[in-house]
DNA sequence: CTATAATCAACCGACGGTCGGTCTATAGAA
DNA sequence: TTCTATAGACCGACCGTCGGTTGATTATAG
């Protein structure tokens, strides 16, 4: 076959981008090497002299999308003007965005990009976040906890120094009352494996109606969350917003099948 | 070779358990279905009589899990001499004991039972929950977060009603304030989520000087894990006890490697 | 400055070994 | 006999290896 030479760094990118697709619509054990490469238009050699295993493809893929995460929610860390409670309901937003945009399929949009060619055009990292959005959403689907557990270790991991340094902002101003950030942090990050799995329960609502009761279910339930952490940063009910009404019912009408 | 034929309850039992071990010994990845057999003594056919595939016995051995789990935790549950309080702290200290239990190796105690035959001596509950602090603590090693995370999941699954009941006592008691018993169950369990990744941090330590210093770092967490439930349920601060002190050294003590 | 050799990363694809799962046959219970 | 439990040879998918090739880059000679 013909052989194409390109960037290392590009190839890398490709092949980690395909195997995203191919992860996100299949599942990590439901996709092949020979699907990654093939979806790449690589050889084996190729794939394996980039990844020394299957599994460091996934690990890789996991740490990308973490770097990415941490990226999109920059901004709100940096600005000065934020004081600690605005900062973290942002952070919260925006991390909330992150885990749902990860799931929902926007129908329609998908083929403009599909397909084994994709991957050689020039990626940026706004083409790929679309891949995101577009992806099937199987990171909620309960046959790919590997895919998700994986991930999101890489994104607490690189999360939890974040969300500790506003907090310990908060604490710095007087208006957060607990000790240790790190710890905190951490929890915060754990209950938001509970609104996924809330999240993932709301997925499965297959008729209108269903839809309808999951959205109000979700909305509610993030309530109460953001009701807890007011009482674990010693907050007055209400400070923290993690549910901006509407959005929920949003994400999930997006959502195809 | 000779044909041995038993009770299918308790073969389908047997094979459980020497799924269980190679589990916690090697992990789910890295046990083969012929390991399990080989182990058990039994043919493959006979494997494939009790369970569709792999994942089912995975399944399976997660939900007997669970089941057993329960089992330990129902007499705080039906001692109705409990008032709502009491009755979490029992069962917040059984819940953590049941999960640092499956983890820490009793050194020298692995020889009395070890050896392919093991599995033909009838078994009692008791002696299967002796398997648990023989395993090698395997459910915290990071390559097996398929084995955990599926454990984990059936024992929320089993987990969220029961401790839901608790906190529905509390409610009508007056004494903890919050609403929807069901979601804040889900929150704790999965507070003890991070409790996980504690131990599994301190489980790393080699040296006892690590060891000592990650136990004190252990129970400052579990006191603050305390404080952020008491605060979730609008208890006084230390109403919630998750450390008995001394009690998280003694379990690393006894942990080989 | 050009030509050529040497080097090395990038890439190719056939092949091997492992392992989950299937299938046919049969022993024993009812 | 019939049905369930058991045996174990066999199949095929799939991860990873390996010996080899290509082409860009750099060193060296002319």
């Amino acid at each position: 076959m013909a052989r194409i030479v390109k960037h290392p760094e590009q190839r890398k990118s490709e092949l980690l981008t395909c195997a995203q697709e191919l992860f996100f619509e299949r599942g990590y054990e439901n996709t092949t090497v020979n699907d990654v490469i093939e979806k790449a238009g690589v050889s084996k050699g190729a794939f394996y002299h980039y990844f020394e295993s299957k599994e460091a493809l996934l690990e890789a893929l996991a740490e990308r999308l973490a770097r990415e995460g941490v990226e999109r929610v920059a901004d709100v860390l940096e600005d000065p003007a934020l004081d600690a409670l605005s900062r973290l309901n942002s952070f919260l937003a925006k991390f909330r965005r992150l885990r749902m945009e990860s799931a929902p399929v926007m129908p329609g949009i998908r083929a403009d990009l599909s397909g084994g060619t994709s991957a050689a055009s020039p990626e940026s990292a706004a083409k790929r976040r679309r891949g995101h959005r577009i992806a099937f959403g199987a990171v909620f689907q309960p046959e790919n906890i590997v895919l998700y557990h994986r991930i999101n270790a890489a994104v607490m991991s690189v999360m939890t120094p974040v969300l500790a340094r506003i907090i310990a902002q908060g604490v710095e101003e007087g208006v957060f009352h607990n000790m240790d950030p790190v710890a905190v942090a951490e929890m915060l990050l754990h209950l938001g494996g509970a609104t996924h799995a809330a999240v993932a329960r709301a997925m499965q609502a297959q008729t209108e109606i269903e839809k309808d009761e999951a959205a109000d279910a979700l909305e509610n339930l993030l309530r109460l969350h953001g009701a807890a952490i007011d009482r674990i940063l010693g907050l007055r009910e209400g400070s923290i917003r993690l549910a901006e009404p509407g959005y929920t019912r949003a994400v999930m009408a997006a959502r195809t099948s």
